[in-house]
DNA sequence: CTAGACTCTGTAGCAAACTAGAGGGTTTAG
DNA sequence: CTAAACCCTCTAGTTTGCTACAGAGTCTAG
């Protein structure tokens, strides 16, 4: 019987601070892939380290888990053309610029909004109370 | 009996694209309010159109409603001391800037590796595959 | 060799943010 | 005046991304 190598799924966990059972969740969406062991044991490549943590990565900045494996995972489906996944990357990248854009205009709105309310609020005394809904009238 | 004026949810779910559902359920969690007419209906000042795009603004990126409430409710909840709200909008700033920061980092990822791919296939023949997992060394 | 740690496959449950539908009243256009 | 379009409340279901068992096998340190 062949002697199985690798990286329990433990191991990833640790390494990767993401838990056993996401780890198992992802391989049930078809995000990660391991060998299986002769005792039915997952075994993990160094290289799946690298890809939980890209996929927490993606995840952290708003992408779902299905759009993860869009872009991970396009080519296990079949045969599908280059051409496919070229624009997929290149419409994640523009949903980055434009989340990027979003993001930047939001803060100075609340920074705005932030220091128009301490000039009204110069020296707010203990048990001052804010008047916060009415201060947002901040354009979309 | 009063005359019941102002927008009614139809309304504001039509000038915003919000769903009427959604609404009952954001005054539910306290994150928008409406007068009551006296058959029951309620009715929206205009202002609740700006509050409903504020909270899909924050909510398009990634804070949840509960944040949205955090900064634009804590007065209902009772006496909150100015200092308070500063330091969560302050918080929300930051965290933005945070986002923003990796959010680059990943999309400068993203197309360090759509370039690197195209390099190495310059010329997709049709019914190419994409070893796209391989291909993924991104490091976090 | 055995206790404890680790793994497996289920199934179930949770939180967030809604949507859908039942059952029933209200408004409004023609 | 009436039918369609709205609105109400309340309950239940959906999706996403997990966590938490239960019940059972495997591995490992002493």
């Amino acid at each position: 019987m062949a002697v199985a190598t690798g990286l329990k799924i433990g191991d990833v966990a640790k390494q990767t601070g993401v838990a056993v059972g996401a780890l198992r969740y992802y391989e049930s969406l078809g995000l990660l892939s391991s060998e299986r062991g002769d005792n039915g044991y997952r075994y993990y490549s160094p290289e799946a380290v690298h890809q939980v943590q890209f996929i927490k990565k993606a995840q952290a900045l708003g992408f779902s888990l299905e759009d993860v494996g869009d872009v991970l995972n396009v080519h296990q489906r079949g045969d599908v053309p280059c051409g496919f996944v070229r624009s997929l990357l290149q419409d994640k990248i523009q949903q980055l610029e434009t989340q990027i854009q979003q993001m930047m205009a939001f803060k100075a709105d609340l920074e705005q909004y932030r220091d128009r309310w301490a000039e009204s609020h110069p020296r707010p005394q203990p048990g001052d109370i804010c008047p916060l809904i009415e201060a947002v009238p901040l354009t979309v």
